[in-house]
RNA sequence: GGAGGCGUGCCGGAGUGGUUGAACGGGUCAGUUUCGAAAACUGAUAAGCCAGAAAUGGUUUCGAGGGUUCGAAUCCUUCCGCCUCCGCCA
């Protein structure tokens, strides 16, 4: 939710800003101020009627004065009607509109993506690289079919030593994030109610890929971001006790629905998956500092693995609605020659927090919007793939990375029984 | 699943239709006092929105929504949450 006094003071900067990540005929930015300064005047007006009405009902009025008011309640009520719908159809404009992107981020989609940094040798094979389908079978670390039979497809079963290294990622992971004192670990309900999916910007843009129970309103978690931004929703909280540093792990849940399958196999973009969620709630001032520290620990994390990965700045099309600047990891996946998602680190500035009605008092005592972040750290479901590819070798086994040994009873290759 | 109870400010806790944004107590902050501290005393201490350059004024909010009324924290209603007892399951 951005800031309708922005829009109110420099609409000019705000438009420019948008116009890099929204067509020009999906933006009206008048007709939102419009619809603002309609519903103000509706309230100035309500509010002197409502000052009248209360001066008389500060003692028993006399038949006459009932009578008055009487007239007067009903007027009230009517421009109250007339407020509400105003202001229905203004909240959904301005929820509407995605974050302002930061600075430094580039107009336009997808193709506008710029590669920061590159991290390691694409791995080369003087044979024909196997897809992690095909090695996950072949290792038996995972089975599609009985997953699809139980299931349906996009859905899959670790076995043996495959759930064990899924558990040693999460456990690598989770080692990590501990060396960092200042960071808390937290588990959250995978489930979660309607407005806490619209606080976290999830609704009504994704109501579609989420699962939905049928009976309570209720639905499972895409990313544990969804909990973590909704955890301190309507506190204020103290300025010291800021910066709150969260990992969060749970299992996430995905429609996927019409999305990519086929080219897509295996793992690459499954409707359930785990994943470590780092989150920040910062004063603003420190939310950049916040986001490189992000970055580098999704960077240390991913590097800990020897994978070869990119370091994506995204352009404001390609960013999610609710965030102002992202970066993307991208690991290399050898079967699909290209290079796939594997932590996304952004800054939501104050548009989360907007939403969630998170502050903090300021040093004058005001109350401020609080700046959110998040940042995977990590998800497993495409390092999984990324480790089989990259390190299989001629003979079909895949190397455990060094790292990861230590979780798995030290075993140091994945070989065929 | 059955029966009952409860939801008020940072916390405890009054308040059952008329200057109640809310008594009282605690906490916190500031001041007085003190060499300093404690104690005591004095004062301050919610948020949103609207108008205003500001001072300030207005308005809304007592779990959330709807209703009754000239007037609602107080009455009715729906929903949400919490608690207790019984049953059921582990």
């Amino acid at each position: 939710m951005l800031d309708i006094k922005l829009l109110q003071d420099d609409k000019k900067s705000v438009e420019a800003a948008l116009l890099k990540r929204v067509d020009k005929k999906n933006l009206d930015l008048n007709s939102i101020i419009r619809l603002d300064k309609e519903r103000r005047a509706i309230l100035t007006k309500k509010e002197a009627l409502q000052a009248k009405r209360n001066e008389a009902s500060k003692t028993k009025p006399d038949k006459e004065t009932v009578e008055v008011m009487k007239a007067l309640g009903s007027e009230i009520k009517n421009l109250d009607k007339e407020l509400t719908e105003i202001e229905a159809e203004y909240n959904s404009r301005l929820a509407a509109l995605p974050n302002i992107p930061a600075n430094d981020v580039v107009a336009g989609g997808k193709k506008n993506n710029k590669i920061l940094d590159s991290f390691a040798e694409q791995p080369k094979f003087d044979f024909k690289p196997k897809d992690h389908v095909e090695l996950a079978t072949n290792l038996e670390l995972i089975d599609y079919k009985r997953s699809a039979k139980m299931s349906g497809s996009g859905f899959w079963t670790y076995i043996g030593n495959g759930a064990l290294l899924e558990w040693a990622l999460l456990n690598y992971f989770i080692d990590y994030h501990r060396n960092h004192s200042e960071y808390e670990f937290m588990i959250p309900p995978y489930l979660l109610n309607q407005e806490s999916a619209f606080i976290s910007g999830h609704l009504p843009k994704f109501k579609e890929d989420l699962y939905w129970t049928e009976e309570e309103k209720i639905c499972l978690n895409a990313t544990s971001e969804m909990m973590l931004g909704n955890f301190h929703a309507g506190e204020i909280l103290a300025k010291d006790e800021l910066p709150k540093k969260y990992y969060a792990f749970s299992t996430c849940f995905r429609r996927e629905s019409g999305a990519y399958r086929t080219e897509e196999r295996g793992m690459i973009r499954g409707h359930q998956f785990n994943k470590i969620e780092m989150f920040h709630l910062t004063v603003p001032e420190d939310s950049w500092t916040s986001f490189d520290e992000l970055v580098k620990y999704a960077q240390e994390l991913v590097e800990g693995l020897d994978l070869h990965y990119n370091t994506v700045q995204l352009a404001a099309g390609d960013t999610g609605t609710a965030m102002a600047k992202t970066i993307d990891l991208e690991v290399w996946i050898p079967s699909m020659n290209t290079y796939k998602e594997v932590s996304s680190i952004s800054n939501a500035l104050d548009y989360q927090a907007r939403r969630g009605n998170i502050r903090f008092k300021d040093k004058d005592s005001k109350n401020q919007f609080v700046h959110t972040l998040n940042a995977s750290g990590l998800a497993t479901s495409r390092i999984f793939p990324a480790i089989l590819e990259q390190n299989q070798q001629s003979d079909g086994s895949v190397k455990v990375p060094k790292k990861l040994q230590q979780y798995m009873g030290g075993l140091k290759v994945l070989m065929q029984k």
